[in-house]
DNA sequence: AATTGTACCTGTCAGC
DNA sequence: TGCTGACAGGTACAAT
């Protein structure tokens, strides 16, 4: 579900919230989400600690708690946090609950249950793969042109499938990868290592104009997606080609085509994206 | 080494 | 009214 205009939405969303809150019960309804920890040992180790500080790192969210321990959270497709100001009962698709010194409770909710939770200290944080493998932010300083063009240079793959792949840039899922695309005017299809340069300043650009005006929106709201309040994003309002297989380029009126590419539903214009 | 396919889960919707 | 299959904001791991 979230890309990382939602997880930067529920991360300040959350933020105020939580900043110098105690953890006072952790409750595991999903064991299985726990990567690397049992439920009894998260417990142990967090229930006392406190919150003091929320960031996102791609689509991974981090809670820095007392004692150098770092809770990390990824949501998937279909995971939320939301945050209660009161005791709240666990519903259906509750996986795991965070109960705070004044009744206020942050439950995790994840349908289709592929999120993944885990627990690190400061050591083990530097030295864990999948942040590692991360490529920069792209809302960030080392996000620069010049990198972006010096690592498609060296790639076969299809721009798409390097744009989800979260090694050259993070944060980029299906919506956006589609979104950016289509603005630059790039077909998802055309190999990294063949877009001209002009191309690639055009497509950096599009990525960050495209993720900066998603979370000033707060978001993509399609089905399952809501932000730590409960409240629907709007980016899906300017949507101009994700979800729009079938339908008229809002730009040109050719008719939208769909592919698959890394798994992955694919739309585009054939005329303002050609190949 | 890079790239692709499949598994992990559950719910929804279209078509029969 | 069911059933079946395709598909859904993502990643990890195995197999090319």
């Amino acid at each position: 579900m979230p890309e990382l205009p939602e997880v930067e939405t529920i991360r300040a969303g959350l933020e105020p919230h939580l900043l110098g809150q105690k953890i006072t019960g952790i409750t595991v309804l999903r064991p299985s989400q726990l990567r690397d920890i049992s439920p009894e040992e998260l417990s142990t180790q967090l229930i006392g600690k406190t919150i003091n500080r929320l960031s996102r790192r791609g689509k991974y969210l981090l809670f820095y708690c007392s004692s150098e321990l770092i809770l990390v959270v990824h949501l998937r497709m279909t995971g939320q946090l939301l945050y209660y100001s009161a005791g709240k009962p666990a519903m259906v698709h509750t996986r795991l609950i965070i109960s705070l010194e004044p009744p206020a409770e942050l439950h995790f909710h994840d349908v289709r249950a592929l999120g993944q939770i885990t627990l690190l200290n400061s050591k083990q944080l530097s030295n864990w793969r999948p942040l590692l493998l991360l490529g920069p932010e792209p809302l960030g300083p080392d996000f620069t042109l010049e990198y972006f063009q010096q690592s498609l240079a060296c790639r076969r793959a299809p721009i798409k499938n390097i744009l989800l792949g979260q090694r050259i840039v993070a944060g980029l899922g299906n919506i956006y990868t589609d979104e950016a695309l289509f603005k630059a005017g790039i077909n998802p299809l055309r190999p990294a290592n063949m877009l001209s340069e002009a191309q690639v300043q055009i497509l950096w650009t599009a990525i960050r104009q495209t993720l900066t005006t998603a979370v000033a929106d707060g978001g993509t709201t399609i089905r399952d997606y809501l932000n730590s309040s409960g409240i629907s994003g709007s980016f899906q309002r300017r949507l101009q080609v994700y979800g729009r297989k079938g339908q008229k380029c809002r730009h040109c009126g050719s008719e939208l085509v769909g592919c698959r590419l890394a798994g992955r539903s694919t739309v585009y214009c054939p005329h303002c994206q050609p190949l």
